[in-house]
DNA sequence: CCCTGTTGGTGACATTGTCACTGACGCCTA
DNA sequence: TAGGCGTCAGTGACAATGTCACCAACAGGG
């Protein structure tokens, strides 16, 4: 059972269970279970079956791949008012995991039985929606890496990175030439020489650990590419 | 209304049918429109709203993403007894559709209207899981796609479709080195620099339009890597 | 037999990936 | 405070891949 201040929190981050019906809703709150996760965890390993799907109410959580030669990409990030769908995808139907999950930031959320979701699924017509519109909304985002990946150059691919923070109005990043190139699915060596070529063009200024944007018209152009 | 004829030929495709209540399956089949395609018909442009679901019969379907520089790479194919997942999630969102498609042979098979495919959803719960197992595939297969981009080396990637060809009972391939470049994500003259080599090194025989494997062995262990 | 479109080959160069190594920095502890 | 250690970033050399421009071989139609 989740606590009222919780449920309402919950429900501001989620609206589409305020147009749910009354008795699913108190369904609802009663079954999910309230989690807490450091910074740093592993939410789910490449190849495990996912017990429950989460629903997350603050933090960051990273969806990503790992090659054998120890090389990352991100494949999505979820959100506060999201949800991890290749869990939900996994319920469904008991495949595991295929990729690899962290949490970026300690994560608060909700936690929903398997079975309940499923059963859920025709019980109300506003949760089916939320479920499938994450679901389709997934597969988009990771078509989009595929289309990254497969056909852009990776100093453009810096360029939409910083334009995405200029976007949450920060114009300084806090991560390692390491996070970058595991963000972008290249390798370090690579991120620090274009970033090097950044710095020289004036674009941004670099420190240990830190980017600061500085010509984000310049940044802005190149992403557009 | 379909034929008793197709309906038999659709059950054996999709088993799942069988399975489903006799109800279910009088309105499936009253609702379903037959439909046939020629080779190399455009099936879906991006950005375009899918109008229908398909359930492929016959024939085999291509889903690619194209550059805008003119290069592709092929997300998924779709045989006898798959179904379009992201005509699927479009419909359940009225999303517009984030990649191209096209027949690759001639196509049969049957269109379920978008109306339809939701209400049906909460009717049978074998039509349900259908929907949902071709989802979470289709997410694994382009999760994979991501994959291969982004950590294999070509002449690796080629090789595993030589491989998928020899699991056909296929040592001869029928394609340009364009339409591999096309498959694999990258340009026609790096397929025909590591075809050169892979000719060179005994692997192959190549000729005008079509490729003929000689060492499976070694092509099964550059595949492996 | 010529014309034309398709297919494949090639060299030159830019971009990216990999490997091995180095130096700089921050933090901890003796 | 000095030394030790791990993290972070920079570099050169070379391999793999992408891009561009161009050419040659081939097939089919007129």
């Amino acid at each position: 059972m989740i606590s009222p201040a919780r449920q309402s929190e919950f429900k501001q981050l989620f609206p589409f269970i305020k147009r749910c019906n009354p008795a699913f809703i108190e369904m609802f709150f009663a079954q999910a279970q309230y989690v807490e996760l450091p910074a740093g965890a592993a939410i789910c390993d490449e190849g495990q079956i996912c017990a429950h799907l989460a629903l997350v109410i603050e933090g960051i959580g990273r969806v990503y791949k790992l090659s054998p030669a120890g090389r990352e990409v991100t494949l999505y990030r979820i959100y506060g008012g999201e949800s991890c769908v290749l869990t939900a995808s996994c319920i469904m139907n008991q495949d595991s995991f295929p990729a690899m999950a962290v949490s970026e930031t300690a994560i608060r959320g909700l936690l929903i039985n398997p079975a309940n979701v499923k059963d859920w699924f025709c019980r109300d017509d506003e949760w089916q929606r939320f479920i499938f519109r994450l679901l389709s909304h997934r597969l988009s985002d990771i078509i989009s890496v595929v289309e990254e990946v497969a056909f852009k150059r990776i100093d453009v691919r810096l360029a939409e990175q910083f334009v995405k923070s200029l976007d949450q109005g920060k114009s300084t990043i806090n991560k390692t030439h390491a996070d970058i190139a595991a963000d972008v699915g290249s390798s370090r060596e690579v991120v620090s020489r274009i970033l090097r070529d950044f710095v020289l063009r004036g674009l941004i200024k670099s420190s240990r650990g830190s980017i600061e944007i500085i010509d984000s018209q310049a940044i802005l152009d190149l992403a557009q590419q």
